[in-house]
DNA sequence: AGCACGCCGACT
DNA sequence: GTCGGCGTGCTC
């Protein structure tokens, strides 16, 4: 048997198919061990065939390390994920495996575990102790049923554990265990279904194919999710859901245990590598066969999949924006095409490329527009901070929330504030000569950070000491630009300095469970108001949470990108339904310096289909996604020159390109980055927006083959489709 | 990636 | 004369 090998070396010049002689049992999906010039590496089986066309060079495959990891589906997905993203086919088999699998296992986790002294008669142990130690006659009766872990018994008996396992009475033995990622903790609270759920579990269980589900925040989704995959388990096929936020698998998991008990794995890169191996593994060997997850789950080893979901579909998170970058809406629809199992997406705010799906009947839609147990969607209320500024309050607060979030501390209920930045403030600028702290390698305005006094740039991380002068002109009389979440908090607490305020952001959240940490003290109502960016947005149910506050809410507006409407639409839903979801009633107060923008006039309606049509009517216009596809070539390299004439060179290749196929490019440029340089590498972009038909994919092939073709040192190349940010 | 081959400069 | 610089090319 002749077996296609891909070989476990991250190079575009090895990244080919190498044949190799395999025995006749040789299975595809199997981890190898192969020789390739002179000497031994990893590989991957991923066909067998009867014969090469190099058959006189062929060499043995050395050992076959693990029979058939990566199943069929998985290596189609290989295959149209190297076409579609011009990736390396070994760069896209390493998301199949857990980090640790790849050279050398993981071992597996041992537990001292205590059993009594098999050899020796249970009454000789028990006639060996002394009538006056009970508690060791006790420790030796507990176990004559069977062993248990010696920590758990160390807690309960101290050192008197140590005593008997040195008079030899009882033997302590390795024991393998299984890492579980959250403890055991489940709830179970099965719902009688409400009509729209009805109709929604029985459209998708009785019908194939992909369905948006566009339900607003609190229309039950998620128990619609979880029929349809007990539907799926019951015929014997396997499920994957996807949510935004690993701090969402948690709560998704306990509720999902409480009905499916170890049928559930959670897969996410939070996950200790342990962790993580275990639950694969317990995937792979058919232990588990739904899986929770964030973004990179959707490479989990099940096979025959009957359905896949995708929670809060619009949210950003499921598009990769490192190494090998990939879309897992795309991914997902290619996996439950391959299986044929059903697709679902769900959210109360669809993207607007969804939802043009939808329209063009790739979807199928499903309503459910309202909420469980027939609770209002909050009221919002649009506060225009000019005004307030006009009637000299200039704090970060207007009366209107100052007011509100003190009635609800008042009723002993809790408040959400949402400001859409983190830090102290976002930029330290000289009043006398405009200067602005920049980081020295990323032409980035640095950040301010109160607890660490230091300036921190938000694209490489670097810190740098604060200044109190101005090193360009010396002048003392520095301005802290915009508020962030840091100030936020110290501001509340001077006016009601008796409210205990939690912050959630990304400094607050960068240790292990830090997100839990912060929402679960929420939650227990261990605080009263909690202050933060985006992260507290995302579907956290808090049932005690009256009022939510969005401080400057025209943040988001002002991005240069074509997808700031959309964005700060769906954020400003998304927040807003953070508020009363259980039997309390809620309120929003937005404050904005445009309240007569169409997007807050629309998000105070709750009006998505007006945003839809408004948003997607610009989208034509200017020739914007779903109408184009947005291909973006990024050249960087250490030396500015040889990095502008990399790009100059490539983008004549994709002008005379374009020239004699006019009728896909409406538009072309290339430009230094808007960040010129990052981490010390300079960047130049070419950016090209082609209409969005069939052929689409054949001309983005032909730009990836001319970005890619001249490969010169010291300087890197890298094209990207509908890139999340222009950076 | 990583290792061999190969063709020019300054050393015992 | 030759030791070694790292540019180029190849891996089933």
């Amino acid at each position: 048997m002749i077996a296609e090998v891909i070989i476990d070396i991250s190079n575009d010049e090895v990244d080919r198919v190498f044949d190799y002689n395999a025995a006749p049992d040789i299975k595809t999906g199997s981890r190898v061990i192969v020789p390739f010039l002179n000497r031994a590496v990893q590989g991957y089986v991923i066909k067998l065939k009867e014969s090469s066309e190099f058959a006189g060079k062929l060499k043995d495959i050395g050992e076959v390390l693990d029979e058939s990891v990566i199943s069929g589906g998985l290596i189609a997905l290989m295959d149209f994920m190297t076409y579609k993203y011009n990736l390396r086919r070994i760069d896209v088999l390493h998301l199949y495996l857990p980090p640790d699998m790849r050279g050398g296992r993981v071992k597996e986790l041992k537990r001292k575990f205590v059993i009594l002294n098999p050899e020796m008669p249970y009454e000789t142990i028990l006639s060996g102790i002394r009538k006056t130690q009970p508690r060791q006659t006790e420790l030796v009766e507990s176990l004559e049923s069977g062993g248990e872990y010696l920590s758990a018994l160390t807690t309960l008996y101290g050192s008197t554990v140590n005593t008997l396992i040195k008079k030899n009475f009882l033997t302590v033995t390795d024991m393998p265990v299984r890492r579980e990622p959250r403890g055991d903790s489940h709830e179970d609270r099965v719902f009688e279904l409400s009509d729209d759920q009805k109709k929604c579990v029985g459209d998708i269980i009785s019908g194939k194919g992909k369905f948006l589900l566009h339900g607003v925040t609190g229309s039950g989704k998620t128990e619609v999710y979880m029929r349809v995959i007990e539907d799926a388990v019951k015929k014997g096929k396997t499920a994957i859901m996807l949510v935004p936020e690993i701090s969402l698998t948690a709560q998704f998991y306990k509720l999902f245990k409480g009905r499916f008990f170890d049928d559930v794995a959670i897969i996410h890169s939070g996950l200790s590598a342990g962790e993580r191996f275990d639950e694969w593994t317990r995937i792979l060997n058919k232990e588990a066969s739904i899986v929770i997850g964030a973004r990179s789950a959707i490479f989990a080893p099940l096979e025959n999949i009957g359905v896949v979901i995708i929670d809060e579909e619009h949210d950003g998170s499921y598009i990769s924006e490192s190494n090998p970058r990939y879309d897992a809406k795309e991914v997902a629809a290619f996996r439950a095409e391959h299986d044929g199992a059903v697709l679902i997406l769900g959210s109360a705010t669809p993207s607007v490329d969804t939802y043009y799906a939808v329209k063009k009947g790739v979807y199928k839609l499903l309503r459910m527009p309202n909420r469980i147990n027939k609770k209002c969607l909050p009221d919002i209320e649009i506060v225009d901070m000019c005004r307030e500024v006009r009637n000299g309050n200039t704090g970060l607060l207007s009366h209107r929330l100052e007011e509100a979030l003190s009635q609800t501390l008042k009723d002993g209920n809790q408040a959400m504030i949402y400001l859409n930045r983190r830090g102290y403030s976002s930029f330290v600028m000289c009043r006398a000569c405009g200067y602005v702290a920049k980081c020295s390698e990323c032409d980035i305005s640095l950040t301010y950070h109160i607890e660490e006094d230091k300036l921190k740039c938000h694209y490489c991380g670097k810190k740098f000491y604060m200044i109190d002068t101005c090193p360009e002109c010396s002048s003392k009389n520095l301005r802290y630009g915009k508020i962030g979440t840091e100030k936020v908090v110290k501001e509340l607490n001077t006016i009601f300095p008796k409210a205990v305020i939690l912050r959630m952001d990304n400094d607050t959240t960068s240790q292990k469970d830090g997100h839990d940490k912060i929402l679960s003290a929420f939650y227990k109502k261990q605080a009263d108001i909690l202050v933060g960016t985006q992260m507290i947005a995302k579907g956290h149910d808090f049932s005690d949470v009256t009022l939510v506050g969005i401080l400057d809410a025209d943040m988001s507006l002002y991005f240069s990108d074509y997808r700031s409407n959309e964005r700060t639409f769906q954020l400003m839903t998304q927040v807003a339904g953070r508020a009363g979801r259980e039997k309390k009633g809620g309120a929003v107060v937005l404050q904005t310096y445009v309240p007569s923008h169409y997007v807050f006039r629309l998000a105070k309606r709750y009006d998505y289909e007006g945003f839809y049509d408004k948003e997607v009517n610009g989208r034509e216009v200017t020739k914007y996604p779903p109408f184009t596809v947005i291909v973006r070539v990024l050249v960087t390299g250490s030396e500015d020159a040889a990095a502008m004439n990399a790009a100059r060179a490539i983008y004549n290749d994709i002008k005379a390109f374009a020239a004699k196929n006019p009728a896909y490019f409406v538009y072309l440029n290339a430009m230094r980055s808007p960040v010129t340089r990052i981490q010390s590498k300079y960047r130049y972009q070419i950016l090209m927006r082609i209409k969005n038909d069939a052929e689409k994919d054949d001309i983005i092939q032909n730009i990836y083959i001319l970005a890619g073709k001249d490969k010169l040192k010291d300087v890197t190349v890298f094209t990207e489709i509908n890139p999340q940010s222009l950076v």
